[in-house]
RNA sequence: GCCCGGGUGGCGGAAUAGGUAGACGCGCAGGACUUAAAAUCCUGUUCCCUUUGCGGGAGUACGGGUUCGAUUCCCGUCCCAGGCACCA
C-alpha cells in the first residue's frame, strides 16, 4: 500500500488487536506494575463530543508509553451506570433503566472502539451489574459495623465498642459520634435493644441520621450539597427546600483530619488540593461556656476561633434552630422570638443569601462574659448556622465583620480590643478590625499580647476555669448516603418490628422490578410500594447485627450466647477463621436450598455446638458439608472425624460432598440432598411445616444508595473484576496498590475524589489495603469548546462528533490533533481547520517509508546528522511524556519528519526507532509500517528507543553576542574554547566595537555554551 | 469579599535551571508542478519606521524593582477563568 489509506488500516489492526488480546493483562511479578485510570463516565444518551475523548487520548499514550518501556499496565474501562438520567427517561416512557443504559454503554463503547484505545475490556466493569454491586453493599456492611476510634485513629469493630460499654460504660473512649454521650456499664446493661441500637447509631459509621436536607419535590429525592448550585439542583435547576429527613449517612467526618493530611502525599495540581481543604473547612478555635443569668438553662456554648478577642464580646447570638430556644427565652419575648425563628426557617437558602440587612430577635436574657464578668445580651439571628460549631457565637463586633453589621442593625456596643502593632485604632470604628494580627489591649490579662499568644494564653485560662476546652472544627458535613430513587444500589438492610436495622449477610440484594419509576412524592423511594419485596419474614435470612443483646436466635451471631460449657476456644476460632469466605459452590448451593425451597428451612453457616456447619436444617437434625481440596490433608481429616463424632452424638446426621460436585450439577448434589431429607421427614407434607413457622415480620429499607457509592471504590474492582469471593483478592490489591495515573475532569473535587479518598482509607484502616490514598497522581484535562468560544453543546449546534473526525482524517489524527491542540490541562477551543496541519504530517510521515509510489526503507548506515535527528527526537519525545507535555511531542515529531524529509532519509536504522516512538500517539499507522518492515509481532510489544548521549554532543557553539543585553551578532566557537579566548575574539570584532561606540567596556560576561554580554 | 490559576503575533500555542521571544501548526500572501483542479513542494509572515537592499526602533496585560541580562524572580495595579462564600 503506498499511500496512507487510513480507514482500512484502522479497521484491519483493531480486530487484530481484539483476535490476539493484545491489551490483556494478568499479574507478573517480575514486571513493574503501572496503574493508569480514566475517571469513570457515565454513559449517557447523547453521545460523546471531541472534548470527552482527550483525557483517555493523554492516559492511552502513557499506557503504550510504559509498556514499550517494560511495565506492566493496567489499563480498564468501565461504566458508573446507575444515575438519574435513565431514571427520569423511564419514568417519561416507561422503558426500564436497565435497557437504557445497556443501549448507552454499546453506543458509547463502539465510539471507544473507534479511536483504538488499549483498554483491556476483559475488566469491565458496571456498578449496576449484581455482580458489582453485591461488593458496594459489602463495603456498605463494613461501614455500618465498624466506628472511629480518635485514640488510634482507625476504624475499628463495633464488636470491641459494645465490649467496652459492657465493661466500663461509654468512659475512656474518643471516638467519632453524633453527639457525645455518657453512661457507666450498669446503665448500658439494663438498655434494651431499641435503646442500644439507638446508642450504636451514635457511632456507626453508616448510621442513620436526622438531618436538614436538600429535598427536591421536583426530582422526588434529597440532593448532596454539591448537587444544589445556588439555591437549585444541579440537574434540571429545580427548587431546593431544607428539610428534615431521616436517612443513612456515611461518617466521612471522622476522616477529615487524614482527609486533609493525606492531600501533602499525593500529587494533584494545588487548585483540586485548595478546593478539598476549603470544602473539609478545618478550623483550631476553642469552646467555651458563658453563663445565663436567671435561668434554668446553665449555659450556652459557643465556638470560635478568636478567644483573643473575648474581652469585646458584647452579645451573644443563637441560631433559629438552637435547641431549647424557646424554653431560653423570658416570657415577655417568647413570642416574638418564636416568630422569628419560625420565620427564619422556613426560608430558602436563597432568600437567606440574597439578604444584604441583619435580621434577629433579643431573647430577654443576658450571660456573663466569663472574663469582664459583665452581663451581655442574647440574640437570636439567621447569620448564625445551626449546623456549625455549637450553633452559638459570642459576637465580637469591632473585629467580625458580621458581628459589627449586626451590632449596628440593633444598636448594641462595640469594644475595639485589637489595634494593629505600631498604630492606634480609630474610635469609633467605621468597619471590623477582623485582621489576624495585633496586639490585645482593653483586654485585662492579655493586654500587649499579640494575636498569636493571646489565643493561645485565652484557652489556657478558659482550661483552668474549666469552662471550656480547644476544639477543632469542620465545616464538612457528615455525607448523606440515602437517595428516594429506584436506580441505584439496594441497601443490604432489613428493619425488624422494632426498628432496629439488621444487615443481610447474602448478597447481592438485588433491585426488585416495580411498576412505576415515579418518586411517591412523599419523600418515598419507589421501591416504598413493592410491598411483596419490601415485607419480608426474617427467619428466610442470613442477617448480620454484632450486637450481642439480639433477642432472637438469629444465625451465626448469636454463637458467644449459644457456646455450651465445654466451649473450646481453639477449635471455634479455627471454625471462624475456615468459614470466613464461602466457596463459589457454596454461594450456588445455598440458591438452591434457601427460603425453603426443599420443604425445610436450612441455614448457612451454622454454628451446632462448637462447630460451624456449612448448611443445617435444625428442624430435622440434618447438616450438608461441602469440601475443597483442603479436606484432603491428614491434620483435616483428623479434625473432620473429631467434628462428625461429636455432632453424631448430639444426633444430627452428617452428608458430605465435594464442592467439584456442585461446580459440576449443583442440581443433581439438590436432588441428592432432597432424597436425605424426605427420609428424615415425618409425614406431614412439608408445605404444613412452613405454615406452621412462626412468621417475623421484617421491612426493607427501600432508599437506594447514591451515585457516588458504587464510583467510591470501582477502581479497586478492576484489579480483580470477576472475583466471586471477595471485592478484589489480596494478591491484586497487593500488586497494582494505587492508581499511578488518574485523569480526569475536575469537576469531582468535592464528590467523587473525595469520597473515594474516605472509602480508601477506611479500607486500609480494615487491613483490606496497604495503601490509604487511592490516586498518585491527578491530571485534569481541560475543556474543549466550540470552534465559536462557546462551550461545546447541542444547544449552540457547535458539537465536533468524533465519529465524524475519525470517517474524515482517521482516529490517528484525531489523537494526534487533540493532543497538538495545546497544554492537557487547558481550556482550548477546536479548530476545524487545525486538524488539516496534522493529517498532512501524518502523510508526510508516512511518505518517509515510501519513494513516490514504492517502498523505499533501505539498510544504509546512517550518517551523524540523522543520528542526531532521531536521538534528539527520542530525548525530548521520552521527556514530553514523562511529563505529559504532549503538545511539544507533536511538534518535535513533525520537525524530525521535516528534516529527515529534508535528506530524503529513507534509512531503517534511523525510521524503525521513530516509529516505536509515535506508537503510542498513532498506534494503527505505526503498527501498518512496522508490519511493512517485515516484523512479525506487534510495534506496541516493542521496546522503547535509548537515548545515546554521543550523538548529540556539539563540538562547535554559535554564540549569541549582545551589547547592553541587545543580541548584535552571532559568533561560533569551538565547544572547549577558554573564555578569556572569546573575551579577546569577541571585543576584537567589528560589529561588536562599531556597537559599543567608543565607550569604555565595563564587563564583559560569558556564559559557555550559552550567550555572551558586552556591557558598556 | 476571600482563596487558587492565568494574561506572549490574526488564531492554537513554544521557550523543560534567569541567557538569541514567537518553535510547531492554522490562517494569510506569493511561487513551482498541472490544460485545470486536488494533492504535493518552495518562499515570506510580531508590530512600526525605512524600504532596492542594508538597516533601525519597540515589544511577552500595565507600572515599578532585582540583575551584565527578566516571558521567567520580587512589589503594586488592571483584566480573564475557576473555586468558596454569613463556617464565627
Amino acid at each position: 500500500m503506498s499511500k496512507y489509506e487510513f480507514s482500512e488500516i484502522e479497521k484491519k489492526w483493531q480486530q487484530k488487536w481484539v483476535e490476539t488480546q493484545l491489551y490483556k493483562v494478568e499479574i507478573d511479578p517480575a514486571k513493574p506494575k503501572f496503574y493508569a485510570l480514566d475517571m469513570f463516565p457515565y454513559p449517557s444518551g447523547a453521545g460523546l463530543h471531541v472534548g470527552h475523548p482527550l483525557g483517555y487520548i493523554a492516559s492511552d499514550i502513557v499506557s503504550r508509553y510504559k509498556r514499550l518501556n517494560g511495565y506492566n499496565v493496567l489499563h480498564p474501562m468501565g461504566y458508573d451506570a446507575f444515575g438519574l438520567p435513565a431514571e427520569q427517561y423511564a419514568i417519561q416512557t416507561g422503558q426500564h433503566p436497565a435497557i437504557t443504559t445497556e443501549n448507552n454503554i454499546a453506543t458509547f463503547r463502539r465510539q471507544l472502539d473507534t479511536m483504538g484505545f488499549s483498554y483491556d475490556w476483559s475488566r469491565e466493569v458496571r456498578t449496576c451489574d449484581p455482580n458489582y454491586y453485591k461488593w458496594t453493599q459489602w463495603i456498605f456492611g463494613l461501614f455500618f459495623t465498624h466506628w472511629y476510634d480518635k485514640d488510634s485513629n482507625k476504624a475499628r469493630p463495633i464488636e470491641e465498642l459494645i465490649q467496652h460499654f459492657e465493661a466500663v460504660g461509654s468512659t475512656g473512649i474518643s471516638a467519632a459520634q453524633s453527639e457525645e454521650i455518657l453512661f457507666d456499664s450498669n446503665t448500658w446493661k439494663q438498655k434494651n435493644a431499641v435503646e442500644k441500637e439507638a446508642i450504636l447509631n451514635n457511632f456507626r459509621l453508616a448510621f442513620i441520621n436526622e438531618t436538614t436536607v436538600n429535598w427536591c419535590a421536583e426530582l422526588g429525592t434529597v440532593l448532596a450539597n454539591e448537587e444544589v448550585v445556588n439555591g437549585v439542583s444541579e440537574r434540571g435547576g429545580h427548587p431546593v427546600v431544607r428539610k428534615k429527613m431521616k436517612q443513612w449517612a456515611l461518617r466521612i467526618t471522622a476522616y477529615a483530619d487524614r482527609l486533609i493530611e493525606g492531600l501533602n502525599t499525593i500529587e494533584w495540581t494545588d487548585s483540586i488540593k485548595e478546593i478539598q481543604r476549603n470544602w473539609i473547612g478545618r478550623s483550631e478555635g476553642a469552646e467555651i461556656q458563658f453563663e445565663i443569668e436567671n435561668s434554668e438553662a446553665a449555659f450556652i456554648e459557643v465556638f470560635t476561633t478568636r478567644p483573643d478577642t473575648i474581652f469585646g464580646a458584647t452579645f451573644m447570638v443563637l441560631a433559629p434552630e438552637y435547641e431549647g430556644l424557646a424554653a431560653l427565652c423570658s416570657d415577655e419575648q417568647r413570642g416574638a422570638v418564636i416568630q422569628y425563628a419560625d420565620r427564619a426557617k422556613n426560608r430558602s437558602e436563597i432568600d437567606r443569601m440574597s439578604d444584604t440587612q441583619k435580621t434577629g430577635a433579643f431573647t430577654g436574657r443576658y450571660c456573663v462574659n466569663p472574663f469582664t464578668q459583665k452581663p451581655i445580651p442574647v440574640w437570636v439571628s439567621d447569620y448564625v448556622l445551626a449546623g456549625y460549631g455549637t450553633g452559638a457565637i459570642m459576637a465580637v463586633p469591632a473585629h467580625d465583620e458580621r458581628d459589627f453589621e449586626f451590632a449596628n442593625a440593633f444598636n448594641l456596643p462595640i469594644i475595639p480590643v485589637i489595634k494593629p502593632e505600631n498604630s492606634e485604632i480609630e474610635i469609633p470604628l467605621k468597619e471590623a478590625y477582623a485582621a489576624k494580627d495585633g496586639v490585645c489591649f482593653n483586654s485585662g490579662f492579655l493586654d500587649g499580647l499579640v494575636v498569636k499568644e493571646a489565643v493561645k494564653k485565652a484557652i489556657e485560662k478558659v482550661e483552668t476555669l474549666a469552662i471550656g476546652k480547644r476544639k477543632i472544627n469542620y465545616k464538612l458535613r457528615d455525607a448523606g448516603f440515602g437517595r428516594q430513587r429506584y436506580w441505584g444500589e439496594p441497601f443490604p438492610v432489613i428493619f425488624d418490628e422494632n426498628n432496629i436495622p439488621n444487615l443481610v449477610k447474602d448478597l447481592p440484594v438485588e433491585l426488585p422490578k416495580v411498576e412505576s419509576y415515579k418518586p411517591t412524592g412523599n419523600g418515598e423511594s419507589p421501591l416504598a410500594s413493592v410491598s411483596e419485596w419490601v415485607n419480608v419474614d426474617l427467619d428466610d435470612f442470613t442477617l448480620f447485627n454484632p450486637s450481642p443483646f439480639m433477642e432472637r436466635g438469629r444465625g451465626e451471631d448469636n454463637i458467644l450466647n449459644e457456646a455450651p460449657p465445654e466451649y473450646d476456644n481453639k477449635n471455634l476460632d479455627y471454625a471462624k477463621t475456615m468459614r470466613q469466605d464461602p466457596t463459589a459452590a457454596e454461594e450456588k448451593m445455598w440458591d438452591l436450598l434457601r427460603n425453603n425451597q426443599l420443604g425445610v428451612k436450612f441455614k448457612r453457616q451454622q454454628p451446632i455446638g462448637n462447630y460451624i456447619a456449612d448448611f443445617a436444617c435444625l428442624s430435622i437434625k440434618l447438616i450438608v458439608e461441602f469440601d475443597g481440596s483442603v479436606h484432603s490433608n491428614e491434620e483435616s481429616k483428623i479434625y473432620d472425624e473429631t467434628r462428625k463424632n461429636y455432632l453424631e452424638e448430639l444426633g444430627y446426621k452428617i452428608i458430605r460432598f465435594w464442592n467439584s460436585e456442585v461446580e459440576k450439577d449443583a442440581y443433581n448434589v439438590r436432588d441428592r440432598i432432597l432424597q436425605v431429607v424426605q427420609s428424615l421427614t415425618p409425614s406431614p407434607s412439608p408445605q404444613v411445616e412452613r405454615g406452621a413457622t412462626p412468621k417475623t415480620p421484617g421491612r426493607r429499607e427501600t432508599d437506594t444508595m447514591p451515585g457516588w457509592a458504587g464510583s467510591s471504590w470501582y477502581f479497586l474492582r478492576y484489579m480483580d473484576p470477576n472475583n466471586e469471593t471477595e471485592f478484589a483478592s489480596k494478591n491484586a490489591l497487593d500488586y497494582w496498590k494505587q492508581v499511578d495515573l488518574y485523569v480526569g475532569g475536575s469537576e469531582h473535587a468535592t464528590g467523587h475524589l473525595l469520597y473515594s479518598r474516605f472509602w480508601t482509607k477506611f479500607l486500609h484502616d480494615l487491613g483490606y489495603l496497604n495503601f490509604d490514598e487511592p490516586f498518585k497522581k491527578l491530571v485534569n484535562q481541560g475543556m474543549i469548546g466550540g470552534e465559536d468560544g462557546q462551550k461545546m453543546s447541542k444547544r449552540w449546534g457547535n458539537v465536533v462528533n468524533p465519529d465524524d473526525v475519525c470517517n474524515n482524517y482517521g482516529a490517528d489524527t484525531l489523537r494526534l490533533y487533540e493532543m497538538f491542540l495545546g497544554p492537557l490541562t487547558d481550556s482550548k477551543p477546536w479548530n476545524t481547520h487545525g486538524i488539516e496541519g496534522v493529517s498532512r504530517f501524518l502523510g508526510k510521515f508516512w511518505r518517509l517509508f515510501y519513494d513516490g509510489e514504492t517502498w523505499a526503507v533501505n539498510p544504509e548506515t546512517p550518517s551523524a546528522e540523522e543520528l542526531k535527528i532521531l536521538h534528539k527526537t527520542i530525548k525530548k519525545i521520552t521527556w514530553d511524556i514523562d511529563n505529559m507535555s504532549f503538545n511539544t511531542a507533536v511538534s518535535a515529531f513533525m520537525v524530525a519528519t521535516n528534516e529527515l524529509g529534508q535528506l530524503k532519509c529513507k534509512k531503517r536504522d534511523i525510521l524503525e526507532p521513530l516509529l516505536v516512538l509515535l506508537a503510542p500517539f498513532a498506534p494503527h499507522l505505526t503498527e501498518e509500517l512496522w508490519q511493512n518492515l517485515g516484523n512479525t509481532e506487534s510495534i506496541h510489544l516493542a521496546q522503547w528507543p535509548a537515548v545515546d548521549e554521543k550523538y548529540l554532543v556539539e563540538n562547535s557553539f554559535l554564540y549569541p553576542i549582545s551589547i547592553n543585553g541587545k543580541t548584535r551578532k552571532q559568533m561560533e566557537f569551538a565547544v572547549d574554547t577558554e573564555i578569556a579566548e572569546i573575551e579577546k575574539a569577541v571585543l576584537a570584532d567589528e560589529t561588536v566595537i562599531k556597537w559599543m561606540e567608543g565607550k569604555p567596556l565595563k564587563k564583559i560576561i560569558v556564559v559557555k555554551g550559552r550567550i555572551v554580554n558586552v556591557v558598556v
